[in-house]
DNA sequence: TCTGGGGTCCTAGGACCC
DNA sequence: TCTGGGGTCCTAGGACCC
């Protein structure tokens, strides 16, 4: 790849927590976590203030008010935070167009072809900072560097508010003494691994024979070696080069566990439906179905699937073949968790079959999309869910949600 | 009073075909 | 009767990211 490029890592500080407080003044300075509205929920942030005393990100509600009995609880307003982040991603589109969005609440850029314009990236990293905090009131941290993986950890280095700059010269003596696990890509258990190996800090992983990591890690050893030594290829890519999404999946924590066949039955064809609608609405296919079971404990779970005779993306035809991998297994315990996603997919539209029956299942489905896309999801749905109306699990957003392009989802 | 949800990537074994 | 190997597809499961 190119030599000398300077990449931006911007990483919004405690994101949905910092846009309540913006927009609320009585929360400013208080800590405050932002959680899903059902009742099996989750911290998903939390402000500063909130983690000095321990509250962490998927923690138990009950966890959070434990380590922190003043926590201030705001139901999540997920439209609020989609938006702002489009707007915060379109304004880095202001200084290049290599913005990759890498969440909800992060992006790369590639500043290298346009650092004449702006005078430096430093320059760049301050007034978007300056932008940002005047529109929204919150703050983020930027990490510049020559590439992704070293921007990244910049931009972690300092936070709140931080700005950070690895430079080429400085990389050797910023790693010699850095933790393996503060690299992203190195979690738990790929650290615990490394450990066994007397490695601990990215020095000594740059500096092992690469021949025995790719013995034991097999390919992912050869990269283990370069992100040691911070050294990382790959581009920043912008929302036309990346990848095509791989696979559409929804999950859901059931409100109570259940155990019949019926409920069971609704849920699936909630899930089919809101993985149908977003394959529809990206045109994509897709030739596998899985499902996924959490049981009643908690710590049991399996995943099944199966590959269809054809690509499909109607609801109905997703939900038969949840339906057909339910008939396959015998349930030990009550579901806690259920979810369908569609896999092995294939980028192009459903082409109108040849018989009426069929035409007709395809018709209603796009009446039906066209509906819910202009009021809402599940303003018109199947029978069967009016059963029960509204939405029911708990549609907590997750920070990995994508702001555009194929990622995105709408919920509340 | 327990413990969310959206993804990607990698490995490994078996079926099946040439 | 015996022998081998490559390629593709399928399923299951785990690590990792936000």
């Amino acid at each position: 790849m190119t030599a000398n490029r300077t990449i931006l890592h911007i990483d919004m500080n405690a994101f949905f927590a910092s846009v309540e407080q913006a927009i609320n003044p009585a929360l400013r300075g208080k800590p405050i976590a932002v959680i899903g509205s059902a009742h099996r929920t989750v911290i998903t942030t939390s402000s500063y203030e909130a983690r000095k005393c321990g509250v962490k990100t998927g923690m138990a509600v009950w966890e959070a008010k434990r380590c922190c009995p003043e926590l201030i609880l705001v139901v999540g307003n997920n439209r609020r935070y989609t938006h702002t982040s489009s707007e915060i991603m379109k304004m880095m589109l202001d200084y290049t167009p290599l913005v990759e969005v890498f969440s909800i609440d992060e992006a790369f850029m590639d500043v290298t072809g346009c650092l004449r314009l702006f005078g430096s990236a430093e320059n760049i990293a301050y007034r978007l900072k300056a932008r940002i905090r005047n529109r929204f009131g919150i703050t983020c941290s930027i990490g510049i560097a020559p590439n992704k993986l070293l921007a990244k950890l910049a931009s972690d280095m300092r936070k709140p508010d931080g700005l950070t700059i690895i430079k080429a010269e400085e990389i050797s003596r910023v790693l010699e003494k850095l933790p393996i696990t503060d690299l992203c890509g190195v979690g738990k258990r790929m650290g615990r691994h490394l450990r066994l190996l007397g490695i601990t800090t990215c020095g000594e992983l740059g500096r092992f024979p690469v021949a025995i990591l790719k013995k034991k890690f097999g390919i992912v050893g050869e990269y283990l070696q370069r992100m040691g030594k911070g050294l990382d290829d790959s581009p920043v890519l912008s929302a036309e080069d990346a990848e095509p999404v791989k696979s559409v999946g929804h999950s859901m924590t059931l409100e109570r566990d259940i155990d019949t066949r019926e409920e069971i039955l609704r849920y699936l064809l909630q899930l089919s439906e809101m993985v149908g609608r977003r394959a529809r609405r990206y045109g994509v296919t897709g030739k596998t179905v899985s499902l996924y079971v959490r049981y009643a404990d908690f710590d049991t779970s399996f995943g099944k699937q199966q590959s269809q005779g054809d690509y499909i993306s109607l609801s109905d035809d997703i939900y038969r073949a949840a339906v057909r991998i339910l008939d396959t297994v015998h349930l030990e315990q009550p579901v806690r968790l259920l979810g369908v996603r569609l896999t092995n997919l294939r980028h192009r539209k459903v082409q109108l079959p040849l018989f009426l029956e069929e035409k007709m299942k395809v018709f209603a489905t796009q009446a039906m999309d066209e509906v819910n896309n202009r009021y809402g999801d599940f303003t018109v749905t199947f029978g069967a869910l009016l059963a029960s109306p509204g939405k029911k699990g708990s549609f907590v957003i997750s920070p990995a949600w994508r702001p555009d392009g194929i990622r995105c989802v709408d919920v509340g």
